[in-house]
DNA sequence: TATTGTTATACTCTATAACTATA
DNA sequence: TATAGTTATAGAGTATAACAATA
């Protein structure tokens, strides 16, 4: 066996345009951006902010806590969101009647309607990106993505 | 027509755990965690860092300029970053001999061996994780994938 | 005058943990 | 003693642009 033969069996290439985690790092950056135009860029939004306004209107009132759980965010990420929304009156926080170490925070009047002029902006430019799959392949896609999901929680935990 | 069904019509939810960018900014997440668990947790180099070193990995030679446009990093974060590999003796810079402002830079002896270390435990990772699916899904996948991100790219030209 | 690459600066973001208050 | 949430602090990362060297 040639010294060539051994170097070709033993070295390792890694190309980076067809590495998965590249490609999807990429591709996520890409649309995190096209989404923080609308968010960030016509509404002044941090990121962090809208995390938590679209988690509270989804939910409609939730604890600091359970936003954390929601959005994968830390609970003093949160904290400071909610501390900047409170300033820009788009959000009320109360203490809970049962247990006043939890707070109840919830959109107000002004913070809905933002709310309710993001969502449709930033839906259409999902729609948009989706659009390049029929609805049989945007199927099998989402599908594909939770086996992905599934078997990326069972890495972390390995560490 | 009552006011309900008009409040229906118009208002409009976001659910966030079925949104596409934040699907795939989690999957991302989680990815990124376990590929930085390699070349960080056991090799101690910063993201930039190992990019810088996985662009040198492929191309054997490049100057600074071609690894920004390579992998997407801006100039001074590739400077910044050939600084501390050169510190670590992982990568040599010289000057091109044609045109002077450009730099050669490439891996050492000793980066190249830390390259070949890593490759094969982060291409496993994505083994695992793509194991996931058969090849013919894998085959879709993958052009799924592309559709999108061609997508993703008109997206980002509208701003 | 334009370009490659470096450096300086200020700014933002993040992570750790100390701290307050409630229970 | 434990938990929810806040605040302080330091460290990392980022963006802008000024700068040096070369063309």
């Amino acid at each position: 066996m040639s010294s060539k033969t051994l170097n070709t069996a033993s070295d390792s290439l890694l190309r980076l345009a067809d590495f998965f985690p590249y490609k999807l790092s990429r591709l996520n950056a890409q649309i995190s951006n096209a989404l923080a135009q609308v968010y960030s860029g016509r509404f002044d939004l941090a990121p962090q902010e809208w995390k938590v306004m679209a988690a509270l209107g989804e939910n409609r009132e939730m604890s600091a806590k359970e936003i954390a759980a929601f959005t994968s965010m830390e609970k003093m990420q949160v904290s400071r969101a909610v501390t900047e929304l409170k300033k820009l009156e788009l959000l009320v926080q109360t203490a809970d009647e049962d247990d006043r170490r939890y707070s109840c925070l919830r959109l107000t009047t002004s913070g809905e309607k933002m709310y309710q002029e993001i969502v449709p902006l930033v839906i259409a430019r999902e729609a948009f990106l989706l659009d390049a799959l029929t609805e049989d392949e945007l199927d099998q896609f989402n599908g594909f993505l939770e086996k992905i999901t599934r078997k990326a929680a069972s890495l972390e935990k390995l560490g």
